[in-house]
DNA sequence: ACAAAAGTGTTTCTAATACACCCATGG
DNA sequence: CCATGGGTGTATTAGAAACACTTTTGT
């Protein structure tokens, strides 16, 4: 009746939007056990770090993504007692959106790391594919009530673009007129920067930056 | 560059619903750190325990709570480098919602357990504070779109007492005939037993036992 | 009879949907 | 000029809110 030692890692949901797909960041693992096979980023956490410290520090190794563009937030802990065949391991998983896709960086025991649509539901080592599972569930959900869409955009993004993020998130489609009312209209959700763009084509479209808020009110409606 | 060795712990953040007021579980500690001190009840996950049957198991012995009657589910890990004096702890915390409250029972380590309510804002050992209102905030959350106020109420119950959860744990009042339409309407959310009783008075209520829906749509809003 | 709570009907207002239409650019 | 996407106006409809009113019990 003492307290068994376990070992703590993280592990990292990384979703990010190609240009026509919403993609996950899987690494190719370089040691045992699964060596060879795909798994999520991750990595044990160090003697004196905070849990998400070290999700910061595992998402900078394996993208060299600049920490201040990512959203990042705990996702859950899995801690099934053969979760990992070498010991007792509980991981904490984080969900990480990119705006991006900057070209993957191999880690220090991962040989190779790319990204995979996740509509491939390719298999992953561990428990990996229900933390995936799990990291995009949150993922949709979110849209729905906070401004998390704005995280798969780049610093300055028209409406177009934050439209297109609901719509690859959700595989659906939403009337961009409609859309544009709404999005423009709730609270804080957008801050006009007065410049255009044409890069979609047609008319110039606004630029905007996220706004201050928190919450998506009211919220955004699956269909 | 190996693993460091950390225990791990679930704790419990039990909430339940008193005549007039929100409360949670909380145990006083009769070990130290923080000996003689509240705190939420919780303990050390065993060598081959899952997560979420060690959360079971510890609110079936702090509480002898029939499993089956409560609802948990897991709320977030917490494992700051400091957050217990003697050792790397990381803890996972559950969120359990009772129907009544039974007398709380003194576990192994805890010396004394009471019901606290949640607005006295009583001071915690740990990060449990913290830790705390995180499950509150949860909990107000779900019952927007989920029909977790059910799990506060008996296998039986009146909309009258359904609505009396809402208003308890939002800190609101709700039109009794607005919120009588909504919940009746509302698909999967409600079976009806047949059975009347008139505990609270007035015209007989009808019983209704829960639906089989894990959404609620349309969601309840908080005023 | 009366109080008290259950439950229904109806009106008003807000917001989602659908879609006609105009605007501003590139080619 | 026309194609393309940006953006506005407006009618329709679904649902939230407010509240008058009826029902069924206990006392």
């Amino acid at each position: 009746m003492g307290h068994p030692p376990f070992a703590v890692t993280v592990d990292l949901v990384v979703l990010t939007l190609t240009g026509e797909e919403l993609c996950a960041l899987v690494v190719r693992r370089g040691i045992e056990p699964y060596r060879g096979e795909w798994a999520l980023p991750g990595g044990f956490v160090r003697e004196d770090e905070d849990l998400s410290d070290a999700a910061r520090r595992e998402l900078a190794e394996e993208t060299g993504l600049a920490p201040g563009t990512v959203h990042i937030e705990q996702l859950a802990a899995y801690g099934a007692p053969d979760r990992d065949p070498r010991m007792r391991v509980v991981t904490v998983a984080y969900l990480a959106l990119a705006p991006d896709l900057p070209v993957p960086r191999a880690g220090t025991d991962a040989a190779d790391a790319r990204w995979i649509p996740v509509r491939s539901r390719e298999h992953l080592a561990f428990d990996h594919d229900r933390i995936l599972a799990d990291g995009l569930e949150r993922a949709r959900a979110k849209l729905e009530y906070s401004p998390l869409a704005t995280a798969f955009c780049a610093p300055e993004f028209t409406v177009a673009e934050l439209r297109r993020v609901y719509e690859l998130v959700w595989d659906t489609r939403l009337d961009p007129r409609n859309f544009h009312r709404k999005v423009t209209g709730a609270e804080g959700l957008l801050e006009p920067t007065g410049r255009t763009t044409t890069r979609d084509g047609g008319r110039p479209a606004q630029l905007y930056r996220r706004g201050k808020a928190e919450l998506l009110y009211p919220p955004m409606l699956r269909s």
